[in-house]
DNA sequence: ATTATAATGAAAATGGTTGTCATTAACAAT
DNA sequence: ATTGTTAATGACAACCATTTTCATTATAAT
């Protein structure tokens, strides 16, 4: 049964219909379930998070679901390096949530932090506007990884 | 026939001997065109580069070659959003050809940008040492990417 | 030269992601 | 509320970069 007071509440249901993207079950469902997580899901994580609620949305759906969410600015995409591609609200980088990964190239674990966030994202302002300029490019988005060994994996070696 | 002059003068000799990797014309050819090439080659442009002199090395070497490679910390391997990784001769941070990315989302087409580069790294280095310190993680290696539409895409749309 | 074992090539397998197409659902117009 | 247009969906097949397998070959320590 769908919730018709939430029914053009949604801070996204206006993005969408503006795009001419249609409010469905399936999209409100692993959007949902996107904002409950808040770790770096893949496809099938959300899939399985997904289907006991609602069996009959499936893989394929999920991930056209995630093409248009990119598509739109509202779910980042990531890849850390194992052969899956993560997804995660994006809260935008002025967003209370925003963090950058640190990323173990051993155990693929992947650390998220929030600190040095806003000296880096003052930079990374001055830069896209610098490179913007010169290169005549619209920046809507950045990424930043650190790589290298967790303490972990590194004491292991 | 091995070029036997340069047995043991090349840089990365050392660092495979020291790994109990072995020294082969596949690895030897497979470098030689890393280090010729200026750009972001994927393992199939690599395979066929390698070809016509050495017919006889398989796509599977290369990717077996790059594994090593990347695992040595001699190659980077990037992901820009098409399906294929890019691999490209590491210089190290403080190499002469360092260079961050800029990626169109839509034509896929990237840009190497060195300008603020020296910023943008002095800044990297703090960032490194502190998160080093705090999650106890040892860092090897960063990655910068802005995401974006390039001024050919812009204007379409 | 001999030997242990790392590296290789060819072919098959893998597996995340995309394409196809008939069916269903959203929603604007009535 | 009903209808008509068209976007969205699900099941399944196809795709294709990358890995695995395994028998063979090449490297380099002895």
């Amino acid at each position: 049964m769908r919730n018709k007071d939430c029914r053009g509440h949604l801070w996204w249901h206006g993005r969408f219909r503006g795009c001419g993207y249609r409010i469905t079950l399936a999209r409100e469902a692993i959007l949902e379930v996107l904002s409950r997580a808040n770790q770096h899901l893949s496809a099938e994580d959300i899939y399985i998070k997904v289907h006991p609620m609602y069996p009959n949305i499936g893989l394929t759906t999920v991930y056209r679901t995630l093409d248009v969410l990119v598509d739109l600015g509202l779910v980042f995409k990531f890849d850390f390096g194992d052969k899956r591609a993560r997804y995660e609200l994006a809260e935008g980088p002025k967003g209370a949530h925003h963090h950058h990964h640190l990323i173990c190239t051993n155990c693929k674990r992947v650390i998220d932090y929030t600190d040095f966030i806003d000296e880096e994202v003052e930079l990374l302002n001055q830069t896209e506007k610098g490179l913007s300029k010169k290169y005549n490019f619209m920046i809507t988005n950045h990424l930043i990884q650190f790589y290298g060994l967790c303490d972990k994996c590194n004491n292991k070696k």
